[in-house]
DNA sequence: AATGCGGGGGG
DNA sequence: CCCCCAGCATT
């Protein structure tokens, strides 16, 4: 039998040479093992660290987290990406300490239903935290189960998806289904690894299909291409009173909770100078009045590269005779500006040694 | 079933 | 330049 072979293999491989060590690895406060899961959600585990453990610190217990200010937690979450987990993050926070008293669900189902989590951060709290037989199907998971099996259904599909779910469920060590989940992933990090996986000195070696076939390297098999979309913002960085003007981004766009300035999307294939000596007139006049600014400076095209996007954007520096009416901007003072949560392309142009730049 | 959501690192 | 990563929610 196959699957017992790669069970067997896999933990005489975690008791003798696996040395991966974490800081929330043995963890069984169910709250720290959340908090982490949802860090690492398609994220390195070199990238989460620092978060996690300045989430820690910062919010020891759950109660910690439920009570904080929206804008202090998502500062810490700030550079980490896909906000919306930040922001489930807080709501789940607060109804466990609130619905729940406090008391994390302790049922797979239960932790399930919590939002933000999935069936892999559900079975990875159910089995680290509880010991319930629940097997973790990552991206780690994935990739080591189809070369070892040898699966060639593409990975992101619905089909592939459960060939490789019932696969894992069929390999779990239903004794130690914590030590079991952790060993898989660690594996997948350590030897079976995206790319020059080290199969020389692989305990699954005498057995591994792709290995045999030589098709480790086209295993796993994804579908889809990935496509990036192009972006474009113009800012204007609108100055009064040693401030500066932001609105917090909500919607379902990117960023959402984080902070931008008075913002404009224009057609991508624009350097956003044109179309800035176009908006002068209608835009800005339409925002400030006819003649109560001062177009003080443009910057040079910032770019950020998503996964899915590329974000170009423009900075233009504006001075302000009077203040801004009351609306969805809010005046910033320069000194507390660094504690607001931005972009990361923002923050490359606020941590800029320069900022004037030519005029329109 | 398909799409959108960040950011960093490596080949 | 490309792909990959302890995925999830929405449509």
């Amino acid at each position: 039998m196959q699957t017992r072979f790669f069970t067997q293999k896999l933990l005489e491989w975690n008791a003798g040479e696996n040395t991966r060590q974490m800081p929330w690895k043995g963890e069984k406060d169910p709250y720290k093992i959340w908090l982490s899961e949802v860090i690492l959600q398609q994220t390195r585990v070199e990238q989460g660290l620092a978060y996690y453990e300045r989430f820690v610190d910062a919010f020891p217990r759950v109660a910690d987290l439920a009570a904080a200010q929206d804008d202090r937690v998502f500062k810490l979450w700030e550079g980490l990406g896909y906000y919306s987990r930040c922001k489930n993050l807080l709501q789940t926070a607060r109804y466990i300490a609130g619905e729940l008293q406090g008391r994390f669900p302790d049922t797979y189902q239960d932790i399930l239903g919590l939002k933000g989590v999935g069936s892999y951060t559900a079975s990875a709290i159910a089995s680290f935290a509880f010991g319930l037989p629940h097997a973790v199907v990552d991206g780690n998971v994935l990739r080591v189960l189809s070369r070892f099996f040898g699966i060639d259904t593409p990975i992101d599909t619905t089909e592939g998806r459960s060939v490789l779910t019932a696969l894992a469920d069929q390999c779990l060590d239903k004794d130690d289904p914590a030590a079991y989940n952790q060993a898989l992933m660690d594996f997948g990090a350590v030897v079976c690894k995206p790319v020059r996986p080290a199969c020389d000195t692989c305990p699954f070696k005498s057995r591994c299909v792709a290995l045999k076939q030589e098709k480790v390297d086209l295993l796993p098999i994804k579908s889809k291409r990935l496509v990036r979309k192009d972006r474009f913002f113009l800012y204007l960085v609108a100055e009064y009173n040693n401030g500066v003007y932001i609105r917090k981004r909500t919607g379902k766009d990117i960023w959402q909770q984080l902070f931008e300035f008075i913002g404009h999307e224009v057609p991508a294939d624009e350097d956003g100078e044109d179309y800035g000596r176009q908006l002068k007139k209608r835009w800005f006049t339409a925002l400030f009045g006819k003649d109560g600014f001062t177009v003080l400076g443009a910057s040079p095209v910032y770019r950020q590269l998503l996964t899915h996007q590329q974000v170009k954007a423009r900075f233009v520096r504006i001075h302000l005779e009077r203040p801004l009416a009351d609306g969805e901007y809010i005046w910033v003072d320069r000194k507390e500006l660094a504690t607001y949560p931005f972009p990361r392309l923002l923050n490359d142009y606020l941590n800029a040694p320069i900022q004037a730049g030519q005029l329109f």
